[in-house]
DNA sequence: AAGATTATCAACCGCCTTTTC
DNA sequence: CGAAAAGGCGGTTGATAATCT
């Protein structure tokens, strides 16, 4: 249907939201409650439609909004995350509390994506570059696209409805013993104190494996992660 | 100091899905 | 059951700030 209808039907304020409208905005939703969001802007008082209401109270005025630089724990779950849920921000949104996926997809796209490149992986397919540019120097080579349409389907398909993990990263390595788990790369050994805690007070984390704590010295480490962790959480 | 370039982020756009009538 | 409305999402844009030359 492509434009919310409301914007039709009267000149509406756009742009950035003046402080007057963000407190007619709090006041109305703190009161009453969203409800139907496209009744908000006639009941608060606003020239605004209600998708931009929506937006504003999601992305910026929320009271349970974290605001604020992400930390590199935060920053390490996000890169995760995106490898399993690929840029489903929402969803690797629920998964930071009081952050937005709007906030999340910022940080990938301004910041994450470089530093990413810059340790020599690719962020869209999260395997090193290298691997990634021989690839598609070999397409080149035979002039097919074969393996870069691959690689796109299997991009666009990292969860599917089915019970199969298709995202590359997820596929268990052949060398894992237990193919139950899979492995994610935790760079800089900046290994989410609390997440990973969590992950093995939860049986995420398989402690008998070379899997590693927040507390490991190792420079690089790889914590493995059950199907069910990723299934249970991201389905 | 000033102009150019780059980085950041709030907000919009358009599409798809879900809900309502 | 189909159409319209509403909700939700990801991609993109544009304004502003920060940094560089």
């Amino acid at each position: 249907m492509g434009r919310h209808s409301c914007c039709y039907k009267q000149k509406l304020r756009k742009g950035l939201w003046s402080p007057e409208e963000d407190e007619k905005l709090v006041r109305h939703i703190t009161k009453y409650g969203h409800g139907c969001w496209s009744a908000v802007p006639k009941q608060a008082g606003l020239q605004r439609c209600g998708k931009s209401c929506r937006l504003r109270w999601i992305n910026y005025l929320r009271p349970d909004l974290k605001r604020g630089t992400f930390s590199p724990q935060e920053e390490n779950l996000i890169i995760e995350l995106h490898a399993v849920l690929g840029n489903r921000w929402s969803q690797i949104a629920t998964h930071l509390p009081g952050r937005t996926d709007n906030e999340i997809k910022n940080l990938w796209n301004s910041c994450i994506k470089k530093k990413l490149r810059q340790r020599g992986i690719d962020p869209s397919t999260h395997r090193p570059l290298s691997e990634v540019n021989a690839e598609a120097g070999d397409s080149k080579n035979d002039n097919s696209n074969k393996k870069i349409e691959t690689q796109a389907v299997m991009d666009e398909s990292h969860v599917s409805a089915g019970n199969e993990f298709k995202h590359p990263n997820a596929i268990p390595r052949a060398e894992t013993a237990n193919p139950k788990f899979f492995h994610v790369p935790v760079e800089d050994n900046n290994l989410i104190a609390s997440d990973s805690q969590a992950m093995l007070h939860n049986g995420f984390i398989n402690s008998n494996s070379t899997t590693t704590t927040a507390t490991s010295t190792a420079s690089a480490a790889n914590i493995s992660l059950p199907k069910e962790f990723f299934l249970e959480r991201f389905n």
